[in-house]
DNA sequence: TATCCTAATACGGAAACCCGTAAAGTTTTA
DNA sequence: TAAAACTTTACGGGTTTCCGTATTAGGATA
């Protein structure tokens, strides 16, 4: 079992719950923190001390406030971590039940595994911990099929960045060349004006203003 | 100080983290709730034993799943539960931001106080805990101007109803038809239309969607 | 390399929306 | 009661969005 961990999340109480998960798994080298940049820190300076971490508890999405970070999501830790530590195991622990986002995490930046934080997000919590002990990867059941399906009514980050946008009040055309600038593609007008098409289809939306309402509601922006 | 405590959250670990906190104020008669109407029943049981909680922390949104509840939010636990329990002190405890929303449960549902979820959660409950103990309202800085009337602007029921159309995907013709068919006035669609245009002046919208946007932030609608 | 396939882009006409102005209808008030 | 002030409706022309179709680019396959 893992001997010293760091818990991230933006949100105190969290990390005191998370805290009480390992102490009844019987960890108790626990340090927590409540930034990436923060986490970042607290991993290398441990590693220089010879005294590193083997586990990462991480959540995905903190609020910024008047300090000023360089990583601004989890994502962004973990791309800025593994790379210099692939032993360290990560866990992610995220309100977050996209499957694209799962499988990228997955795949492509090496997370061990990713919890769910919902009602039974301790129980899972503590199979992830013996999961990926024993080297095994563990999602929680909301979003177990993300590696296996190329689920076609997934919706991506481009999809949430353009509907930002929209909600932001920009209009196609400028959309199309803040993406431009940006160098995000596709950011043709057609292909925005396509996508915004496939979103409709997806939400059922009468209409844009409906789209971005229904997105709204959902909380994916 | 309080005795008993029902705290409601659907996450697992934060009703954790929030027990964690009413330790740390010596507070230990705790009982924890993960939905709405097993919180009800819960309060219910402990007044007919004659052993009633005097403090309730909860959460406002619940994740549905496979168990049917009458009560599905927060705000519907309050409302069923004031009444009938007026001595019964209520902290809401929410990752939920809205001023609107957080007026109408401080003024309509007679709330005692109201934390958002956020870094300093842990610190501004216990803060809440004392300043609730002591009869005394405790808003979060987020929040803080909630009750300002300053907020009140100059927008009627005929705006919400036509924002809340437009929300609902309906084409401006369309909800001039419909408020021909409602008889409420004005309803042509010039009138219509120069509405939407005052609305997305006072709330500095780029275009209608922005101004959807920026209402539904506000929990106008 | 040639072929196929898909994603991205381009384009054009129709519909919806935007915006200013003018006319008609109501209410205020002098 | 008539003028003034305001509200509602009407209308026209410009812009944006919508939507179907056509073309192009780039990657995979054989």
């Amino acid at each position: 079992m893992f001997k010293k961990v760091l818990v991230v999340d933006d949100h105190d109480v969290v990390n005191e719950g998370v805290l009480r998960v390992l102490k009844s798994n019987n960890i108790n080298n626990v340090v927590k923190a409540q930034y990436c940049d923060e986490a970042f820190l607290k991993i290398k300076n441990a590693a220089l001390n010879n005294q590193p971490f083997d586990l990462l508890i991480s959540d995905l999405s903190f609020k910024e406030d008047y300090k000023e970070n360089k990583l601004k999501s989890g994502e962004d830790l973990v791309a800025a971590i593994k790379p210099e530590y692939p032993n360290l195991a990560v866990i992610i622990y995220s309100m977050e039940e996209r499957l694209q986002k799962v499988r990228t995490l997955i795949n492509t930046s090496g997370v061990n595994a990713y919890v769910c934080k919902g009602r039974k997000g301790a129980f899972e919590l503590s199979i992830a911990l013996t999961q990926v002990a024993k080297n095994k990867l563990y999602l929680s059941p909301q979003v177990q099929n993300a590696l296996n399906k190329k689920n076609d009514l997934e919706i991506d980050d481009y999809d949430i960045e353009l509907i930002k946008n929209l909600s932001l009040g920009l209009s196609q055309v400028e959309i199309s060349t803040l993406f431009k600038t940006q160098n995000i593609a596709p950011s043709s007008l057609s292909s925005i004006e396509k996508r915004i098409n496939k979103l409709k289809d997806i939400f059922k939306a009468n209409n844009t203003i409906h789209l971005v309402s229904i997105v709204k509601d959902l909380g994916l922006i």
